[in-house]
DNA sequence: CCATGTACCTGAAGGC
DNA sequence: TGCCTTCAGGTACATG
């Protein structure tokens, strides 16, 4: 579910939200929710910040760390005041000593708190992300020409940069006119700019508005995003094409239901 | 190096 | 009303 643009809301209202507080109490209600690697307690640490990188937050308190990964189905909801009966799965309980809670919530079970020393432990394989300063087009077409993948299969990985899941994969190439089984290193520069800006202003814009909400993700204040009333290709199978008119199309592709125009999106070896 | 399949989970939706 | 299959914003790992 929460791609680069949910977890960027998410971590904007963190900020907002428990920034500053102590921790209580942390409650797994579900033990394979929590991955706990290092022995000191969380309880009477302080958050001194979030930062995310890809999919990652990263909270920091005084002497560890909390990554937290939501993966499918996860949602962190804030709560000024503990609720007398969590909602259905909630998997972990995150009390701060004013009464107030962070509720992870996560019905597919594949989220994770990871409780670290150091977060390099967990993200350290993950590629800079998406709309890091650092990344700019020249970093950005060394990563394309060094790998032989399809770009699909490129985007999703995470290795190479990071932040970008099925939706927003769709949505970049969809911009840029490229077709998902094109090769990385065969882009011509001006295919590589192109793909650049489209993943930069779809990232963008998505973060704009709060996200999307296809049915589970949710910002900490339970509120659904905006942004999938602005899809142009992604869940449009059998509707025409915003610029052409054309039949969008479904299919499976690097194991992930990938939507794409034929007529906008033709693969590079068949478009002479 | 790269592609594909499976596993981890729950629930919604569609076909029969 | 079932029962069965497929699919879902993700990723780790095993196998050719």
């Amino acid at each position: 579910m929460p791609e680069l643009p949910e977890v960027e809301t998410v971590a904007r209202e963190l900020r907002q939200n428990i920034l500053g507080r102590t921790l209580k109490s942390i409650d797994p209600l579900w033990g394979r929710s929590m991955d706990v690697r290092c022995d000191i307690p969380l309880e009477n640490q302080s958050v001194k910040s979030i930062a995310r990188k890809g999919k990652y937050l990263i909270v920091s308190f005084t002497r560890s760390f909390l990554v937290i990964h939501l993966r499918m189905t996860g949602q962190l909801l804030f709560y000024t005041q503990g609720l007398q009966k969590p909602h259905n799965h909630v998997r972990i309980i995150v009390t701060f000593t004013d009464g107030s809670q962070l509720h992870f919530r996560d019905m597919r079970k594949f989220g994770r708190f990871y409780h670290v020393i150091d977060p390099d432990e967990i993200i350290k394989n993950i590629g800079m992300d998406a709309l890091d300063m650092q990344m700019n087009l020249h970093t950005f077409r060394t990563l394309l020409s060094n790998s032989r993948m399809n770009l699909k299969a490129f985007l999703l990985s995470q290795y190479y940069i990071s932040g970008l899941g099925n939706i927003y994969v769709d949505e970049s190439l969809f911009r840029s006119h490229l077709h998902p089984s094109d090769i990385a290193a065969s882009l011509s520069k001006g295919q590589s700019e192109l793909l650049f800006n489209s993943i930069r202003t779809v990232l963008n814009e998505a973060v704009e508005n709060m996200g999307s909400t296809i049915s589970d993700y949710r910002d900490t204040y339970g509120n659904a995003g905006n942004n999938q009333n602005f899809f142009r290709v992604y869940g449009r199978v059998g509707n025409p094409c915003v610029e052409c008119g054309t039949m969008v199309k479904k299919m499976r592709f690097a194991g992930r239901g990938t939507y794409y125009c034929p007529s906008c999106q033709k693969p590079e070896k068949v478009k002479k």
